[in-house]
DNA sequence: ATCGCGATGTATCGCGGCGATACATTCGTT
DNA sequence: AACGAATGTATCGCCGCGATACATCGCGAT
């Protein structure tokens, strides 16, 4: 998920960790986060499977100094032929069954950089879920009701109107979207 | 998190993993789900950390049978009167700094078991956080609307309407809390 | 009767994200 | 010149997740 963010970023120009972790908050502000613990693994990661090159800047190590272990210089990451192709291939998939929720935020956010076709599939995708997830939890509610404390009742009304709001903002944002491209 | 949950539960009555995942289900609603690949091995911790014990049920093992791996009984769980203690521990707590967001919809599951006093004081904690994020993405926001296109802009306007639905369901509880229980 | 299927039931695996932490450098303010 | 905030790289252990495996049980259809 994150690696789909590190290739968007990527994509428009050469980075390295902290300006990254920075773009990453700009782009998806409020809403995601991640943290250094989840940017470096994953970037040491995508450099393993050769989606990323990196360009260590200027190293400075002094050779005669003796057991010089810091002095790190900044590391630039760039984007490989294999990491585009990748990319397009992470904006095209939409996964129906497995990464969900976050992860739509994550691809939302490079819609711009996804085919008008798969922007509808994906919004539509998230809503069906999200309904489906709506209509359990209804008559979960339903069912159960009377047994529950006021807590846990104030929990779920509120929970489902999140989900309401959430899908509502979906149907907008499909309706533009057909607007915008008519066919399909 | 999940052992807030957990403790919560089973300090109704004993419940084996099955149950208590449906119980999980039943109580936390849509909002949150726990899959057994994070109860099982939190049981396990739990158990290590003698928080809970556990009432094998009936093993119906053979004797005699070679090299018969399955046949599996019911694993009961119970609170232990150190689970008894934890579980006052966690609900008072309200940690400031770490453990947030999602910890805080399971502690609020569990309000009714919580010192009025500090359902009111995390209600507070949850908001100024709320409202500490919100005003950090709005002026980030301010700062780069020009360079966001379109999408992003909307992610991030969506994620700030959200954040600010949820101060203002905060602010009422606040308010009612205090009207329940007017001194501090 | 039995066949199969969905619900009940326990459990593990590897992946990936998180907060905390450590450590080094550079730059602006006092 | 001293100091703290921002810049910068990196690792650690914890925990939750989806997928998967496997076994039993009750029940309705053939």
């Amino acid at each position: 998920m994150l690696e789909l963010a590190i290739l968007g970023l990527l994509h428009e120009s050469p980075l390295h960790g902290y300006e990254l972790r920075q773009r990453l908050k700009a782009t998806l502000g409020s809403f995601r986060a991640f943290s250094y613990g989840s940017l470096y693994p994953t970037l040491g990661r995508m450099k393993d499977a050769g989606h990323i090159a990196v360009d260590e800047g200027d190293a400075h190590i002094v050779a005669g100094a003796p057991a010089l272990t810091g002095r790190r210089g900044k590391v630039v990451y760039k984007l490989t032929a294999e990491g585009k192709e990748r990319f397009a291939e992470l904006l095209s998939e939409a996964g129906p069954s497995s990464w969900e929720d976050e992860t739509f935020g994550v691809h939302f956010a490079f819609f711009s950089k996804t085919d008008p076709e798969v922007r509808v599939r994906i919004l539509e995708g998230r809503r069906s879920r999200l309904e489906e997830r709506r209509e359990g939890a209804r008559t979960g509610l339903a069912r159960t009701r009377e047994r529950l404390d006021s807590y846990t009742l104030q929990l779920q009304e509120h929970g489902l109107e999140s989900v309401d709001r959430e899908v509502r903002w979906l149907t907008e944002l499909i309706e533009t979207e057909r607007k915008n491209h008519p066919f399909h």
